[in-house]
RNA sequence: GCUCGGAUGGCGGAAUAGGUAGACGCACAGGACUUAAAAUCCUGUGAACUUCGGUUCGUGAGGGUUCAAGUCCCUCUCCGAGUACCA
C-alpha cells in the first residue's frame, strides 16, 4: 500500500486549483509585484525530460512562497515550438509540423499540470501561432528600420538617418539606408550542410557534425544582423544584473573586447596600404614581416609575378578547409610568401608580406604585424620559414632566450627608437600608450577597441520557422510588409523537403515567390528564408505580461508593472543558454529599449542556471544507455509531490546530482509521516492533534524551522530547507501529544514545496481556504535563543570536554567551571596556563 | 593551451564571519510489531586501536599562517563545464 494517497488528492487539488482560477494573476498596482520566469521548453516529441522539474519546483516554490509573502506573482509558462526536430519528423511522416507542435504541447502541458506547477495556464504562449510570431516579424522590422547612432550609442529609426548631400538619387539613398541598417543582406561564405538542406549557425556546427553530418562552406546571400553595435552595451551591462559570475565571464569572453590600436603599413613600391590590428602597438619595432589572412582582398594586388601561381593555388586550398580543418587539423602552421614588401612605420624597414590561414579573415582587420619576438604564433610562423625574430621587450632581471620561444608577458621595452620615437626603457603599459600617441600624431594608426563578437547570421532555410516579413520586386528593389500586412502567415505546404537549389521549403511555394503586390500592384517573391529558433526566445517573456494583446506586443503599462524596475525577478534555466539565448534576448531588449518599448535597459534582473540530473549510474541519461527515467512512471508510483521535494532534497540547486530511486522513495516516506503526523489510521483527523502550548523544545524546533526554511527560500537553498522540516517531522513524530499550531505553521512551510499534500492536510484540519492564502509564517527570534548549549572545552586545541552551560556567563566563570572537569584536569594536571581563548557561546581553549 | 567550477563516510550531501566535521536522507545492521513478510516504529553506523573509560587518525596530495583550518595562503594531482590560432 502506498505510504499516503497521494493518487487522489493530487488530482483532486490540480482540478480544484483550475476550477477556482487560483493560479490566475492580473496587474494590481496594492500590491508589489514578483515576476518568476522559467526557460520555456522546446515540446519534443519525447515529452518532459526528469531534468524539467527541477528548475520548474525551484521557481513554483519561489512563486508560491513569494505570493505567501504578499506579491502579486506572475508565473507564467509557454512552449519555444518553431524548430528542426518537429520539421524533421513532418518530412519523415507528411505529418504537418502545427499538428505535430500541438500535440507535442498537449503533452508537455499534461505533464507539467501533472506536477501541480502554479502557473496561470491563460498566459500560455505558443512561438508558431500567427499572433505571436505577428510580433516576433514587426520587432524583426524594427531592428531592420534602426541604425546604430555611434553618437548617442543607441538604435534610432532609419528615416533619421542623415543622408549624405552627395546622395540625391533615390535608389541610392535607398542603397545607403541598407548599409546602415541593423538588419542587412549580405552574400558570406556559411555552414551549409547538405543532408539537412540548411545553413547552420556557428554555434550549430559541430552539434550536427557529432550526430555525423557533413558541415560545408558556401557563400549564400544572408540575413545579417548587427549585434556587433551593441558590444559595448552587452558588456558594461552585465555590470546591472545579479548572475552567476561564470555566466558573465562567459558573455564577456564571447564578446571579447580587446583594447590596441590600428596601423597603417605601407606597401612598397604600391600605393597600397596593410591595415592591421594589434594589441601590442609597443611591440612595433619587432614586427618583422606581415601576414595577410588568404581572403584579404589585397592579396590580389600585391602579389609578385614570380609568386602568383604558388600565392593561387595557396588561397584555394584554404578556401577549400573547413574552420575547424583550418584549426583542429592543421596544427603545424602553414603560408606562402607573396613576393611583396611593406615599409615598418616604426623601423622604416622593408619587411616581407606573407600569407597564411592562421591570420582569420573575420577577426580584426583580417592582417597582422608579426612580432614573432612576443607572439606564440608569429614565433612558431618565423622559425619554419625562417623570418628575422628580434627582441623588444624584455623581462626584468632575466636573460630570455628570444630565439628559443616567444616572451608574451608585460616587460620593458628595448630596442625600440627611431628619429621621432623612443619607448626604451619603458614598461609595457606605458610603452603602448606612447606609442599610440607618436601613430596618432603622424596619422600612421589610432587607438582602437576590437570585439569578437561577430554579426548574427540570422536566416534558416527552413519551413517551420517566422517568415521574413520582406518581399522582393523584379526591378531589384524590396519592400518591408507594414504592420496591417501582419502576420505573413506561413502558406500550406504537403511536402516539407528542402527546395534542394540551396533555399527553404517555401521556394517551391507558387504563391509565396510568384505574386501581385496589392500595395504596389508589382511582381514580386517573399524572401524563402526564415527566422531562427532564437528569435521567439528573444523576446517572449514580454509577451506573457499581456498574451492576447493585437494591437501592440505588450500594453506599455502592463509591461512597466511587471517589468519594473529592474526587469524579471528570476530567470531560471540551464547553463546551456549562457551565452546564445541571453546574449540575444538582451541584444533583442536592448533595441526595444532604444525606441522605448520597454521600461529596462536589461531583461533579466537575476538569473540561475539549475544543474542537470544525471542517471543512477552516473552517467548522463540517453536513450542508448537505458537509464532514462520518465515523470510520468515517477509520479505514477511516488507521486507529485514526492517528486518535486525529492529533486529539491538531492543537492545544491546549480549541481549536477544523479537521480536516485531508493532517494525518492526515501522522500516519499517522509511525506508518508507528515500525512500520519496529522491522520490516523482509520483517515481521521488524529486526536494527538491537540490546542495545547509548546514545549520549548518543540518551539525550538518550529521556529527554527520557520527561519530555515523561508531563508534558504529566499537563497534558492532547498535541499537544506527540506531537511530541516525532515527535522520537524522526526521532533514532532516523538510526542504523543502534538501541538495544533505547531503542526499548522509547519503545513504552510511545506506548502510551496508539497503544495497538493499540504492542501489536503489543511483543509482536512477544518480550514475551507486554500492553504496558499495564508500569509507564510514568521519566526520568533527570542524561541530560537537557547539558554543553555554544548560548551566545548579544549586543552592546547584538542577537545577534552563538552559541558551543558548556561550561555550569558562572564568568561571567567567559564573557566572556573570548566576547569573541575576531570577531563580537563588530568590534561591540564602539572602545567601552567599560559593563554586562555574564549569564543562566547562556543568554546574555551586552555593553552598550557 | 586558456578561462571558470569542483574534490568531505559505502552513496547524495550538511557545516552563517576560521571555533564540536559528517546535519538530513539513502544503504546497511540490530530490535519492536507480525504466524510470517511487507509497511511502520525504535536504536546503531567515518577509520584504526581499546583494559569499553577512552586514545589516535581523518574533508584529493604536499607545504604554510593560526591557540584553532573542510573553511585563509602557496605548490601539485584528478574530475566537470566553456572556449579554442581572436593578433
Amino acid at each position: 500500500m502506498a505510504s499516503y494517497p497521494f493518487k487522489e488528492i493530487e488530482t483532486k487539488w490540480q482540478e480544484q486549483w483550475e476550477q477556482r482560477g487560483t493560479n490566475l494573476v492580473s496587474e494590481d498596482k496594492n500590491k508589489p509585484k514578483y515576476y518568476v520566469l522559467d526557460m520555456f521548453p522546446y515540446p519534443s516529441g519525447a515529452g518532459l525530460h526528469i531534468g524539467h522539474p527541477e528548475g520548474y519546483t525551484a521557481t513554483d516554490i519561489v512563486a508560491r512562497y513569494k505570493k505567501m509573502q504578499g506579491f502579486n506573482v506572475l508565473h507564467p509558462m509557454g512552449f519555444d515550438a518553431f524548430g528542426l526536430p518537429t520539421e524533421r519528423y513532418s518530412m519523415q511522416t507528411g505529418i504537418h509540423p502545427a499538428i505535430a507542435t500541438k500535440n507535442n504541447i498537449e503533452n508537455f502541458k499534461r505533464q507539467l499540470k501533472m506536477l501541480g506547477l502554479a502557473y496561470d495556464w491563460s498566459r500560455q504562449i505558443n512561438t508558431t501561432e500567427p499572433n505571436y510570431y505577428k510580433w516576433t516579424q514587426w520587432m524583426f522590422l524594427l531592428i531592420y528600420n534602426s541604425w546604430f547612432d555611434e553618437n548617442s550609442n543607441k538604435a534610432r529609426h532609419i528615416n533619421e538617418l542623415p543622408i549624405p548631400d552627395s546622395i540625391k538619387d533615390p535608389l541610392e539613398i535607398e542603397k545607403y539606408k541598407d548599409e546602415h541598417r541593423l538588419a542587412y543582406l549580405a552574400m558570406i561564405p556559411v555552414n551549409w550542410c547538405e543532408a539537412l538542406g540548411t545553413v547552420l549557425a556557428n554555434e550549430e556546427c559541430d552539434e550536427w557534425r557529432e550526430k555525423g553530418y557533413e558541415v560545408e562552406r558556401k557563400p549564400m546571400r544572408q540575413w545579417m544582423i548587427k549585434i556587433t553595435k551593441y558590444s559595448q552595451r552587452l558588456l558594461q551591462d552585465l555590470d546591472l544584473v545579479d548572475w552567476p559570475y561564470s555566466t558573465k565571464e562567459m558573455q564577456k569572453n564571447w564578446i571579447g573586447r580587446s583594447d590596441g590600436a590600428e596601423i597603417n603599413f605601407k606597401v612598397k613600391n604600391s600605393d597600397n596600404n596593410i591595415l592591421v590590428f594589434t594589441t601590442r602597438p609597443d611591440t612595433i619595432f619587432g614586427a618583422t614581416y606581415m601576414v595577410l589572412a588568404p581572403e584579404h582582398e589585397l592579396v590580389k594586388e600585391i602579389v609578385s609575378v614570380e609568386e602568383k601561381n604558388k600565392v593561387e593555388s595557396y588561397i584555394k586550398q584554404a578556401s577549400l578547409k573547413s574552420d575547424l580543418e583550418r584549426t583542429e587539423l592543421s596544427k603545424e602552421k602553414t603560408g606562402i610568401f607573396t613576393g611583396a614588401y611593406a615599409i615598418n612605420p616604426a623601423t622604416k624597414k622593408e619587411i616581407p608580406i606573407w600569407i597564411a590561414d592562421y591570420v582569420l579573415a573575420h577577426y580584426g582587420t583580417g592582417a597582422i604585424m608579426a612580432v614573432p619576438g612576443h607572439d606564440e604564433r608569429d614565433h612558431e610562423f618565423a622559425l619554419k620559414y625562417n623570418l628575422p625574430i628580434i627582441k623588444v621587450v624584455e623581462k626584468e632581471n632575466d636573460d630570455w632566450n628570444i630565439t628559443e620561444s616567444a616572451f608574451t608577458d608585460d616587460g620593458i621595452a628595448v630596442n625600440s627608437a627611431n628619429d621621432e620615437l623612443s619607448i626604451n626603457g619603458l614598461p609595457t603599459d606605458q610603452a603602448k600608450d606612447k606609442t599610440i600617441e607618436w601613430l596618432e600624431s603622424t596619422n600612421i594608426g589610432s587607438r582602437k577597441v576590437q570585439y569578437k563578437l561577430r554579426d548574427w547570421l540570422f536566416s534558416r532555410q527552413r519551413y517551420w520557422g517566422e517568415p521574413i516579413p520582406i518581399m522582393f520586386f523584379e526591378d531589384g528593389t524590396k519592400r518591408a510588409l507594414d504592420l496591417d500586412e501582419l502576420p505573413l502567415v506561413l502558406p500550406e505546404v504537403s511536402d516539407f523537403k528542402p527546395a534542394g537549389t540551396g533555399e527553404s521549403p517555401l521556394a517551391k511555394v507558387d504563391s509565396w515567390i510568384n505574386f501581385i503586390d496589392k500595395k504596389t500592384g508589382k511582381k514580386a517573391r517573399f524572401e524563402t528564408n526564415t527566422m531562427p529558433q532564437w528569435a521567439g526566445s528573444c523576446w517572449y517573456y514580454l509577451r506573457y505580461t499581456d498574451p492576447k494583446n493585437n494591437e501592440i506586443f505588450a500594453d506599455k503599462e502592463k509591461e512597466k508593472y511587471w517589468m519594473s524596475p529592474d526587469g524579471i525577478d528570476l530567470y531560471m534555466g540551464g547553463a546551456e543558454h549562457a551565452v546564445l539565448h541571453l546574449l540575444y534576448a538582451r541584444f533583442w531588449h536592448k533595441v526595444l529599449f532604444d525606441h522605448g518599448y520597454v521600461s529596462t535597459p536589461e531583461p533579466f534582473k537575476k538569473l540561475f542556471h539549475q544543474g542537470l540530473i544525471i542517471g543512477e549510474d552516473g552517467r548522463k541519461m540517453s536513450k542508448s544507455l537505458g537509464n532514462v527515467i520518465n515523470p510520468d512512471d515517477v509520479v505514477s508510483e511516488f507521486g507529485a509531490d514526492s517528486i518535486r521535494v525529492f529533486e529539491m532534497f538531492l543537492g545544491p540547486l546549480q549541481d549536477a546530482k544523479p537521480w536516485s530511486t531508493d532517494g525518492i522513495a526515501g522522500v516519499n516516506r517522509f511525506l508518508g509521516r507528515v500525512w500520519r503526523l496529522i491522520i490516523d489510521k482509520d483517515d481521521n483527523v488524529s486526536a494527538d492533534l491537540q490546542d495545547i502550548p509548546m514545549t520549548s523544545e518543540q518551539e525550538f524546533v518550529l521556529h527554527s524551522t520557520i527561519k530555515k526554511v523561508s531563508e534558504d527560500i529566499e537563497n534558492l537553498h532547498f535541499n537544506t530547507a527540506v531537511s530541516q522540516m525532515m527535522i520537524f517531522v522526526n521532533e514532532f513524530t516523538k510526542a504523543q501529544i502534538k501541538p495544533l499550531k505547531a503542526i499548522e505553521n509547519f503545513l504552510m512551510c511545506l506548502a510551496p514545496f508539497a503544495p497538493h499534500i499540504s492542501e489536503e492536510l489543511w483543509e482536512k484540519l477544518g480550514h475551507s481556504e486554500s492553504i496558499f492564502n495564508n500569509p507564510f509564517p514568521k519566526y520568533d527570534d527570542s524561541k530560537i535563543q537557547k539558554k543553555e548549549i554544548e560548551f566545548v572545552v579544549q586543552v592546547n586545541s584538542k577537545i577534552r570536554a563538552r559541558m551543558m552551560l548556561p550561555v550569558d556567563l562572564e568568561q571567567v566563570e567559564y573557566e572556573k567551571l570548566t576547569l573541575t572537569d576531570e577531563s580537563v584536569q588530568k590534561h591540564i594536571a602539572g602545567k601552567q596556563i599560559r593563554k586562555v581563548i574564549f569564543v562566547p557561546k562556543k568554546l574555551i581553549n586552555f593553552i598550557v
